[in-house]
DNA sequence: AATTAAATTTAGACAAAGCTAAAAATAGAT
DNA sequence: ATCTATTTTTAGCTTTGTCTAAATTTAATT
């Protein structure tokens, strides 16, 4: 019962609930040293708030979040670092999914979810091999790279961006009359600042914020446009 | 807190722990509605005697298996078909590891022993095609079938006879004079006993068991030798 | 600056899965 | 048939992760 491998015991033994709340935190934006309340927390993971507070004081003991009372948890770099390499794990799994045993688009996250815990660094490095080292998920989003690097691609489709994400639009791949006809009608300029507000998944469409204005754009559409990433 | 949905309560949703119990169970024998007892679980699992009375307990009351106190455990006809899906899907995910990832022989089990208890169908159904439907894991054991079928095979090659299993020699792969005459010289004759004793991973050479005498062969002669499995 | 509303933490409880130590039942040997 | 020795179970405690309800701190408003 000795203090053998401190690292391997800090950070190698993680729970499976130890890292889908670092995930969580990531997400939530808590790795750019900003302070996420344990209230988002709560609300994201759909537990409750006292539950968070027991984990974000867990958490901090291994030195994986700055954590001070009433004030929220950020993760340390310890902590985004392990963020990281679940993140990578789950959207290399997802890839897997689709591209090898044909999963479709919105099958993926819930095996994903349960596939990103397996302990194995090798496995992980066999199904990125597999695949072809893919830079990015099906829904778009980026994979973080072996060393835990975020290539965050700048210029993207905008069908290709997460929710709630936003950009500026900066080009057009269909350069088709048609197409640029319908820009215009629409008022979809250079220079437009786009958030994406949900994804529909029946049809791939998009509901939009467009100059504080909500409209909704086909994924033919949205497959055409590139915009720049800038939050 | 009703009682919704015995069916999904009772078979769907079981803990890593209680399939682990059942798989062990299975591989003791007590499929067979022989009894084991839980001195030899408790071995088996590395764990202690007590924690075995008490998920006896647990999965007698799920009706996974029978519990007579002091008399052991046996899987029911439920207990059977969890257990056989369980290791299905361990054995999938070995070929898988073996045949896509190229992972050894050895490194299989501690990858899959995590695999096996990802919960999703439609997951393991298409890592099966995948893998065009296998019959026999790396190590030679068989695999179920979906629907909880045990296609034993009677007649295989001494190299893929798992470790204690023992069968009557029926036959030669390779018929050429050198290897005839090695069996020769070494008095092994169709018709004998052998029982494998253990296999060393290093050369994939085994130890055996033919008529009361132990010795040790190479991969190369047991791979090119038929048995039929008798126990 | 004081008071109230909202967010957060503490304290105490619970279920799962395990352990230890003591009690009870079975089986083996005489 | 009785008595040990072994096996098995029970009772009570531990840890992890969760919850509820009560207490506390922060923030917002007057």
């Amino acid at each position: 019962m000795s203090n053998k491998n401190v690292f391997l015991e800090k950070y190698f033994l993680m729970t499976r609930s130890e890292e889908n709340y670092l995930k969580t935190i990531f997400h939530l934006g808590g790795g750019d040293s900003k302070s996420i309340t344990t209230n988002a927390i709560a609300e994201q993971m759909e537990t409750k708030p006292s539950s968070v507070t027991d984990m974000a004081k867990k958490l901090s003991e291994k030195g994986l979040v700055d954590y001070v009372r009433y004030q929220g948890v950020s993760l340390t770099d310890a902590g985004v670092k392990t963020a990281l390499s679940i993140i990578r794990k789950h959207r290399l799994w997802e890839v897997f999914l689709v591209k090898k045993l044909d999963f479709t688009w919105d099958e993926v996250h819930e095996v994903a979810e349960q596939l990103e815990h397996i302990k194995s660094e090798k496995l992980i490095d066999k199904i990125d091999e597999l695949l072809e080292f893919p830079k990015h998920d099906p829904h778009g989003d980026p994979i973080p790279t072996k060393d835990g690097k975020f290539q965050e691609r700048d210029e993207k489709l905008l069908s290709e961006m997460p929710i709630n994400s936003q950009g500026v639009c900066v080009g057009v791949k269909d350069s088709s009359v048609p197409f640029l006809k319908f820009l215009d009608k629409n008022k979809i300029a250079l220079g437009n600042t786009i958030k994406v507000l949900d994804k529909e998944d029946f049809d791939n469409s998009l509901r939009i914020q467009m100059d504080g204005k909500e409209m909704r754009i086909s994924h033919q559409i949205a497959a055409n446009l590139y915009v720049k990433k800038n939050d």
